[in-house]
DNA sequence: AATTTATTATTGATATATCAACAATAAATT
DNA sequence: AATTTATTGTTGATATATCAATAATAAATT
């Protein structure tokens, strides 16, 4: 065997990690039947953020595919959650926007989503929060 | 807005170095027709450490459903990199085993591999890594 | 031993990830 | 102003993620 054990790699417990909190998050979307995927939740929470935003922007900030984020956005169009609007004199991009139901729905939940958060970071000191975020931080900024 | 700024969320954080660091390696296998991807290269590697190992086992250790490890499986034995070998009195699961040709690339490449994960943990003390480890394990454990 | 239960791998359906090609059009250059 | 270049969003192709249903069969129970 050549290079040592797998789960002693850094990069593959940060997939784990991440893979095992969307799981249990997944899981708590199902089971109250909201209907949504997390990368989907994930989309309406960047929308609600800044109001109106580009697709190129959101595919930036969710460091999603633009092809990615436009199935997605056909899918939350569909669910009535989100539209596309047309920006006057710019026939390339859109506005999207939440709809009254979306932001409705983004408020309703957004407890329950600020609890798994808090769930994942059960005993941490806010220093250990911190100096987590920057180790992630700089591990991103090493491999840019 | 309801919840802050989502690049707070350590989540996110979590999630995003993931994908940055799996852009890196697959912009680098992709740089060099490496002709295949992260995944399948994780399920090689997984295979080369335990020399054989059934789809089930697989499929936990790897965190992908047994349905994810039957398609890529597929693949990667058109690559001719693995195969499925019966077992004796066991006609339920296959010896998932590395051909003579999966054997020589594994080796062939982790060089390369071990390069990535050295430059993840650039200007990283060896108490940040384990530091870093374990506060990764504590959020695994807090989100099981 | 026969029946029931559990496990393993596969397939189908739907969502996501990525790249390449493309159309529309905005922005920059000449 | 006309042409060139760059940007934005979409679509197609292929790989991956997940769940549900299924077939085969191993393991457990009666």
């Amino acid at each position: 065997m050549v290079g040592g054990n797998i789960e002693d790699v850094i990069l593959f417990q940060i997939d784990k990690t991440s893979k095992i909190s969307k799981k249990y998050s997944q899981k708590e979307f199902d089971r109250i039947n909201l209907g949504i995927t997390i990368e989907q939740w994930i989309l309406l929470k960047i929308i609600e953020e800044f109001e109106h935003i580009s697709q190129k922007e959101l595919a930036d900030k969710s460091l999603r595919d633009p092809a990615s984020i436009t199935r997605t956005l056909d899918i939350l169009e569909k669910k009535q959650l989100l539209l596309r609007e047309p920006i006057p004199n710019n026939r390339r991009q859109y506005n999207i926007k939440l709809t009254t139901e979306g932001i409705t729905f983004v408020k309703k939940h957004m407890k329950m989503i600020k609890e798994h958060r808090k769930k994942s970071l059960e005993g941490f000191s806010s220093e250990e929060v911190e100096l987590l975020r920057n180790l992630l931080l700089k591990i991103q900024h090493n491999m840019r």
